[in-house]
DNA sequence: ACCTGAACACCGTTCAAGT
DNA sequence: ACCTGAACACCGTTCAAGT
């Protein structure tokens, strides 16, 4: 379990590699970046990027995981403000990454990893809302039902080009609606 | 404009062509199907399909069209039902086509010709929605928000797996948020 | 352990040629 | 107008071989 030299030059290495896909990935889109390119870039050879990832999904995941937990560096600051105001966080925390959102959507039914990867990061994401949610005081049973409904609003803004106008409606509207019906917790 | 015989034999021969690739598209998938697969199934050479489409993509618009002009036929009778019950209905629609939806979304991004079909047809179902909401009394502003929700929540319900359960209580939420807003108008 | 050259089995699409 | 055989320029991935 020592980490001796060569596991510190692989890190390095597949940093290296993430970092250069992922700049390809979000520039270009997942499917217009063929493993050629990626290699090119990194001046080795293509199939190179097969001693370190078995698929182009699996060096997919490994982008995401990496963006993943750039993200969730941020995310203890959040822990007080109310729901709206952490819905807006999350939009345009993830509006950074339209484009590896909608790659991971369109891959769901093609990859089996990205679908393992997708849903675990969903149930992350719902279970952290409802924890928020029950902070908030809103009834027990109707929190998860809420927590679906704000995870496919912000997947329906983040797939829809669509004005600030409209976002500021529309979670304008969901936060009084959940309120609204549990005598006015602060959501 | 004469509907001579080859015109007539060009529609039944794209409606066969549609129908073989609508059901392998369903079957396998649009990306799983390829066009050697389609020629074969037709028995044609592959490069036939290009007289009558002018790419893969194409096609698939031909196959979504029908499909939808298939539906289409059937809506007249939801006309004075409630926006739950509407929903509902267009979510069993859709679910039967779950993955040409699936297909549609995931393509968005890499070709022009599905970007702009779908981004007509949501114009189209918003619109639809937007009126019934206005016959039903609700208040002009809101709707085009709540329009937008009711889309966001269907597409939601049909990209994620989910129980009958978890269903019918984001559309009830959701008919009883709408209605609430505005003194119970039998949304 | 790490990397390469060469190949494999595809893919959507094009083009010149036939009828 | 309609269809074909043959090819093109790719693609992700594999494998045997090198160091």
């Amino acid at each position: 379990m020592a980490k001796n030299k060569r596991d510190v030059d692989a890190k390095v290495k597949k940093a290296a590699l993430e970092e250069t896909a992922a700049r390809l990935f979000m520039e270009q889109g997942f499917e217009a970046t063929s493993m050629q390119q990626i290699a090119r870039a990194l001046d080795v050879a293509p199939n190179t990027l097969y001693w370190y990832y078995a698929s182009k999904d699996e060096l997919l995941v490994g982008v995401l995981n990496r963006l993943l937990s750039q993200t969730l560096q941020h995310l203890p600051a959040m822990g007080g403000l109310p729901l709206k105001a952490q819905m807006a966080w999350l939009l345009d925390e993830l509006e950074q990454s339209r484009e590896m959102v909608a790659t991971v959507h369109s891959r769901l039914d093609q990859s089996p990893v990205i679908r393992a990867w997708h849903d675990q990061f969903h149930q992350f994401v719902e279970s952290t809302v409802i924890f928020a949610l029950k902070t908030a005081g809103v009834e027990a049973s109707r929190c998860a039902t809420l927590a679906t409904v704000a995870t496919f609003l912000v997947e329906g803004l983040l797939a829809h080009p669509h004005s600030a106008h409209q976002r500021h409606d529309i979670l304008e509207w969901f936060a009084a609606s959940a309120g609204d019906q549990l005598g006015g917790a602060a959501v």
